[in-house]
Parts: structure tokens; sequence; C-alpha cells
DNA sequence: GAACGGTGTGAGAGCGCTCTCATGCCGTGC
DNA sequence: GCACGGCATGAGAGCGCTCTCACACCGTTC
């Protein structure tokens, strides 16, 4: 396959790579066969201690354990999965539109406490990243071809196939986020990991109504993904009414642009809103971002809370108050889950809901 | 495993998971025996087929693989990698300190090329995340073990471990970032790929040289990894100067209350800087936030400029000047260097450096 | 018409491991 | 002293695949 690397020649220096021949032979991989030779017993009894299964003579254990640490032994994983019919892999998949992925580091943390869990319990982690149609038929592919143990999958999107794969490759399966197609509810083959949007919300718009405001407006994220509308409905729970004013409610995409849109069209409307609850804190930087134009004070003018408390919530002027999710916790449970299942097949697993936590700073 | 979950069991909706046992015999598995005695062929004519190898007619070729697909024959990667001693799968080893992994989003957009690249060669990715000593050790042993047949690697740090754990295992490595260990240039089996930070940092000390500015202060990040000391050189580059004047130089550490600290000192001295270029966005918004406590307006009495494009940067007020980098195509080359080597071992193979490119906006 | 080379196909070994089952050895009970 | 059960160990099959090699069959050549 040719270089398609355009760069000037003059920006690259050359070097050789490793040759990966000649050094794989170096640091041969002894088979277990050649422990049994060195330890003098047979193949099965080093099995057998390699894997720790009990019924070896001390002695005898020891002595196996001398020969794989003198010869360097290390398992084949192929030749073991071959016959036990399980990887000690699990894949973990992201379906996301690149900009949620780019904007904010979830996954980094996401993956960080799922990397935590399955290496304390010697399972791999293999990354599958959706981006268009064509990758939703390899991943199928992939897990229907039994490469992986089990699955975690990403998806915030209603309707999104990957539920059909999860339940067509029959592994198990733990989702991140709560998932929205027809029937989950009645799904209970399901499990699932989500922060707790709804009481989030509902913190943040009642934290704002204690602090004396009367017209609490609502910016909303994409109401097809389960965060925005759980949030949404947070906001509704906290005011106590069933149908808030439509004048307060303005909708944006999770993103800044959409935020400062959002946040345009309240103030053009009447009443004009003496707070804001935004959906997450892209939307609420882009608020923030109008008010500032339009000479408004915050939060003297309009408080504004945010969610999702990114790092840059902190740095904003002045600094956001948000809603905080123990994303790296979610990522472990996720994995915890997913592990149970894996060990047994018949452990009850039960969807957790982890709790949000309003951080108070000077936005609001 | 007991779950350490703590959550309030209103909290947890019990839900059980999809049975595994029963699914997967379901969903049997056909081997490459079950699809020859469909087809009336060999298990080896099956395996040519299947493997696109010449020397089968063209109608039994079609044969094949209409049972094939009749039976939904995937084959079998354990027993297909025992004889083959490849895995199809690359891994990924990520040593970072989590402040970096979280303040940006680097590592998603670097895992997203990767990924594009490596799918695009039926490669998987597995991932490892190193926190702790004992990951090192997790990981060497992983690598020599033979399940992965090449590693992509990212440290920032002089000397780390990982360097060695690489040569260790004998796989074909390329590295994200320019290492930093002695006598690396002469180590001439060292491919890495990075991007040019010198010239980023010489662009951007250059436009502010050309706005007028003429007491260009630098706001370094910590000098044991490259991209700081890179920067640091492109910005002597521009002055032109072996020796800058040490008071219009300060000490961050590539975070935002560093960058807040460092601008602090700077103000502080003689002659006061009317300029500064922050080693990244992070200590930029820092610097931007001690100026506006300072009653400073950016960019009439100081001009700043940053470094990685940052989305928060486009946010900053007023928006930050700054330097973009090809995070994505970083990856990709990267990924792509590494197949190639896979694919052949003597594949003469390349370092590369990814040009930079200065976005302009308020703040300078 | 026999010898030849080329091509397409199948038989079979073997990758490194696990796991069942047979075997040998011990201590115990009658 | 002999039969027995229990335990530690080894022999061997076989997981699903690839790949070498042998073989059969064709058309060509002298």
């Amino acid at each position: 396959m040719p270089c398609h690397c355009t760069l000037p020649p003059l920006a690259c220096t050359v070097k050789g790579l490793r040759e990966t021949r000649d050094v794989k032979v170096s640091a041969a991989h002894p088979t277990l066969e050649a422990v049994a030779a060195h330890a003098g017993v047979s193949r099965a009894t080093v099995s057998r201690v390699v894997n720790g299964t009990p019924g070896v003579r001390p002695e005898l254990r020891e002595k196996v354990k001398r020969s794989v640490a003198e010869l360097g032994y290390v398992p084949n994983s192929a030749a073991r999965s071959l016959v036990t019919r399980r990887t000690g892999a699990v894949a973990v998949v992201i379906a996301e539109p690149e900009t949620r992925v780019f904007a904010d580091p979830f996954f980094a943390r996401q993956l960080r406490g799922i990397s935590r869990e399955l290496s304390a319990n010697d399972l791999q982690l293999l990354l599958m990243l959706v981006e268009e149609e064509a990758d939703y038929q390899r991943v199928g592919r992939y897990l229907a071809g039994g490469h992986v143990d089990g699955t975690l999958m990403f998806s915030l999107h209603a309707n999104d196939p990957l539920r059909g794969i999860a339940a067509a490759s029959g592994l198990p399966t733990v989702f991140g986020g709560r998932p929205w197609w027809p029937g989950w509810e009645q799904d209970d083959s399901l499990v699932y990991v989500d922060t707790d949007n709804r009481d989030g919300a509902r913190r943040a718009v009642r934290h704002l109504a204690e602090s004396g405001h009367r017209r609490i407006a609502v910016i909303t994220g994409p109401l097809d993904q389960t965060s925005a509308v759980d949030r949404l409905a947070g906001y509704r729970d906290a005011l106590g009414l069933a149908e808030p004013d439509p004048a307060l409610q303005a909708h944006g995409d999770f993103t800044v642009d959409g935020g400062a849109r959002a946040m345009a069209e309240l103030l053009d409307r009447s009443p004009a809103p003496d707070a804001v609850f935004a959906g997450n804190d892209l939307m609420a930087t882009g608020a923030l971002r109008t008010l500032r134009a339009r000479g408004l004070s915050v939060p003297e003018d309009v408080a504004v809370v945010g969610y999702d408390d990114l790092d840059p919530a902190a740095w904003a002027d002045p600094p956001l108050t948000t809603v905080r999710q123990d994303i790296v916790r979610m990522g472990e449970i996720m994995a915890r889950l997913l592990v149970r299942s894996l060990n047994d097949a018949e452990a009850p697993v039960s969807s957790v809901v982890i709790p949000s936590q309003l951080v108070v700073r000077g936005s609001a």
C-alpha cells in the first residue's frame, strides 16, 4: 500500500522500522510443551499450574512455576481461546457524531473507567468507533464472529441499529446511557448505566428558583437523545408545572452556537427570562456569549446554569454553575456489570443510574 | 465478584442480562468443515475462497461463496491466528497523566484517525491505558505475549519505560509524539509521528512580531515534554535570539492555573510584555483570566496567542488566536506507517512531522 | 502415443492449548 | 493381605483453521 502522505520531503526524516521477524525469533515464545520438558512433567500439569487449577502437589507446582519464569513462558491466547471458546476481550462500541466526541472529554473519562475495571479482570478492551453506515456492518460481523466475550455500547440516538446488532450477536451487552427505542422498557434483557439526568436538572432548576428567580427559561438539547429529554423533564419537575410557558423554552443542539442562538431567541421574547438552564455546558457557554454581547450581566440580569461540568465551565467568566456527573465511575460500573454476567451468565444484573451533583459557581 | 455499587436501591431498576449460552447456540457458528460439506468441496477449497487465494475455478468459487452466505459462516479468528501467527490486532498504548487526557479531546481525535485507518485494513484496535506502575508490566507481558501484531505508543515523558517495553516485545512500533531519551537520534529503528511544534510556535511568535509587538513573552509548558521544548525553541527561532530576555519567560505546566500564575509573574516584572505566546490554549486561557482581572485589555494592552486550537479557544473572550494541528491526520499516519511495516517488514518507513497552521482570531 | 508441464483440488499434518479419561500410587478398612 | 476409594499425574483427542504436498486431470509437444 502506497503512502498517501503528501508532506514536503523536508519535513520527513527517514528511519527504518525495527524488523519484526528477526526479533520475534530471538524473543522466541516457548510453548507449554517446552515448559513441560524443562520441568520434567506433562503438558497437562503445566496447564494446571498456569491456570491455577487445584490438584497439583505444592512442590511440583513450584517447580513448574520456576520453569515458567525461567523460560519466560506466556500462554498463546489464540490456542487457548480456540478451545475455551473465550477470547478474554470485550468490545467497546462507540457510535457518536464527531461533534460530541470532540467537544468534550466524555469518552476519554468513560474509557478510563472501563479500562480500569477490565484490566483488573484480565480482559482486553477492543475499541470500535462507528462513523458511517458501513461501520455498523463491520461491527455486526465482528461481534457475531465471536471475537469477543461481551460488548459495551454507546449510542445516544433513538433507533440506533446497535441494539439490533447487540441482540443478533447474542453477546452479553451493557449500554451506556439510557436507550430509547419503542418498547425498551418491556425488554428485560436490557441493561444500561446512565447518570441521573432528570434529577440533576431538577437540582439545577430548583437552585435557580430558590435564588428567587421567577422566569426560568430552558435551552434544550437535541430531543432525540435521552439525556436532552431527561434534562428537560427535570426542568419541568422542578417548576412543578405540567406545561411550562413555551416562551421560556428554546432549542439548542448541544453546541456553543446553538446555545448562543437560543439565548438570543429567549431574550427577544416576552417575558424575558431572569434565569436560564442550559442542557449542557457548551450551550451555556453560548448563552453567556450572547448575554455578554447584549451588555447583560451574569448573574445579576440573567443567571445561567449549565450541565456536565466540563473543564472550560470553570474558566468561563463568570465561572459556570453546572451539574457534575461521575463519568469515570459510569464506565467502571458498565464494565463491572458486564464482567459479572461474563463470569456467570445467570447472575442477576440490574441497570444503574448514577447520581448527579450541583456545582455552584459564579453564574447562578 | 460483588458489586461495590453503593447507590440507593431506588436508583436501580432490576433487569436480567440476556443469557449468553442459549443465544450462542442458536446463532451457532458453522465451521469451515460445514461449509465444505454444504458446498460439496474440501476444507482447503473453502479456505482458498474465503481468503481470496487464486487458483479456484470461478464456478466453484461462486458455489462456495453461496454456501458461506447461506450458512452465515464467519472464520474463527483464534483458529486462524493460531496457525498464521497473525492476530489482526494492534495495541494502542496511552501512558498519560490524567490531566492532559481529560483537559482536551486530543486522544479522542487521535483515536478517531487511528481507528479509521486500522479498520480500513481489517485490523482491530486494542486500547491499553497506562495509569500506574503495575500497568507497565501488564502491557509488557501482553505485548511480549504475541497477542497483537504491532503497537502504537503515546508517551510524552522523557525516559518513559514504554520504549524499552516496545523494544523487548519485538513488535513493529510507531510512536506518537517525538520521543525523548538519551541517544534517540541514533536509534534508527525508531519511527514517530509528530506535529511540527517548533514551526507552529515560530509562526505564532512571528505573527506577534509582525503586528508590531516588541516585548513578546513566552509561557512554557513542562520542559520534560518534547512538545513544550519544541514550542519554546520555535519562540527563540522567531525572535532570532539565541538567548531571549529571561524576564520575558515564565513557566506554566500546561494547565489553566499555571498559565494564570505565569501571566501574573510576567506582568510583575520589568519590562512588562506587550504580547504573550502561551505554550498551549489552556495556559493562554489562564493568561486571559489574569489579564482580565488586572483590567488589561486584549489585544490592545497585551496580545495573546495559544497553541492547540481546542474548541474552547474559539469561545474565549476575545476569541483566541492559536495554532492548529491536524490530530486526526496524525493518528491516521501513525496507523498507516504501522500497517505498512506490518505488511512488509522490509518496507522503508520514515518518521513524519505534520505541519501546523496559525489561526488568527481576536486575541492577537 | 508416450512423456511432459501446468492447473485445480483434496488429504492430512499440525499450530498450542484444554480437558476428559485412564492410569498409577497411596492410605484406609475389613 | 487384599480390595477399595481418592488423589495426583499423564496420554491423547480435538478445537477450527492454514498450508504443504500429492494427486488427478487437462492440453501440449516430439
